[in-house]
DNA sequence: ACCTGAACACCGTTCAAGT
DNA sequence: ACCTGAACACCGTTCAAGT
């Protein structure tokens, strides 16, 4: 001792990553990083202004680290939205609870901003509305941060002992083949005619 | 005082919904519940032996109030599907923080086991093989989960004074008709033949 | 069957003060 | 710029004991 133990902000994140994928997100507390960065809780708090803001600087990393960052700009759009959400479950797969912490930091607004716009590039490119594209972006968002949330659960329980619980490659691509049909579906419709009546969908 | 202030597992549910509505999900932790009902913070251990199976519970009783106790059992499999998610989104949106209770409580394998069996059920006499219905159902959870649960986010912003938070029905009805129509689309393909190259959709 | 009392091992956050 | 020290107001859970 004697040495004083200052860090960075992408020291602290780094740490966190690193508590994250050994021991996951429950374990994931301020006072527990600051003891192993050896110093107060209240030090963290010169960095980050938040446990939240801090959690979206840690998801923001995980993503940042999934990226290919070369990647294809032409091609059909439905190829290309396969990359993206490819690349962004394997970003999420790539860290323990990547998928809860990701979906927990983008509920409160704050994360997954850079797929996000992607997607919605890529479907108003492919003649969506804004509109359309915004709620078939959130609507991919939904099944890929669901499905692999589903993924990392049962793998975590695999891990216990349990049964059957390996990532399967086919789910997740058949799951996200029927997202992208219904988007072609709604690209197809659109224009032409609405359903005038939308009631017969909300069962009332 | 003097009076013991015993309590039945049912009167912990209920008033762990009245917190959970009035407060939201944050606020409902063991010892408010315990305070609130006069009793010892050890005293809920004998209903519950953990907060999760508490949560398990109210979330139960959550879904089971939205439930319309007749419902359809003919009709087409598309309109079926849509009464079963415009259910659990107007269970989930009748309570503050609804949908978050509903799929924590899903995601540790515990809760909504009702819908997803219904759903599976419905896509299987649809024609969809076991597999095929089972992750059809999911898609759709994942679906409703994260639509609704990005709803109250934006209904909570838009109490605290920020603009246009409004459920949008349509926006829900859209979404859904894209998982739909992706699902319809998965029926006609099955049997004839699957893709035969999936890696397309993988993006690499 | 339902509860008390007390303890254990934790949380996030604030704030004046130090170097 | 980065941190200490101390406090405030909390958590979930266990367990022996009581009625």
């Amino acid at each position: 001792m004697g040495e004083r133990v200052r860090h960075r902000r992408s020291d602290v994140v780094e740490h966190a990553l690193s508590v994250l994928d050994r021991y996951g997100l429950a374990d994931l507390s301020m006072r527990r990083l600051a003891t192993d960065l050896g110093v107060q809780p209240s030090a963290l708090y010169h960095h980050f202004a938040s446990k939240q803001l801090l959690l979206a600087a840690v998801a923001d990393e995980l993503l940042a680290r999934g990226r290919r960052d070369e990647r294809a700009t032409e091609g059909e759009w439905d190829e290309l939205v396969a990359v993206v959400c490819g690349e962004l479950r394997d970003a999420m797969l790539a860290y323990r609870d990547g998928a809860e912490l990701v979906a927990a930091v983008s509920a409160f607004g704050l994360g997954a901003r850079r797929p996000a716009d992607e997607l919605e590039q890529i479907l108003g490119a492919a003649g969506l509305a804004p509109a359309g594209a915004r709620l078939a972006a959130r609507t991919l968002l939904h099944f890929v941060f669901g499905h692999v949330a589903d993924e990392q659960t049962q793998l975590q329980a695999s891990a216990s002992g349990a049964i059957d619980g390996l990532p399967q490659d086919s789910d997740f691509a058949v799951g996200l083949s029927i997202v992208i049909a219904g988007i072609r579906d709604l690209i197809l419709r659109q224009g032409n005619e609405l359903p005038k009546n939308l009631s017969w969908v909300m069962g009332r």
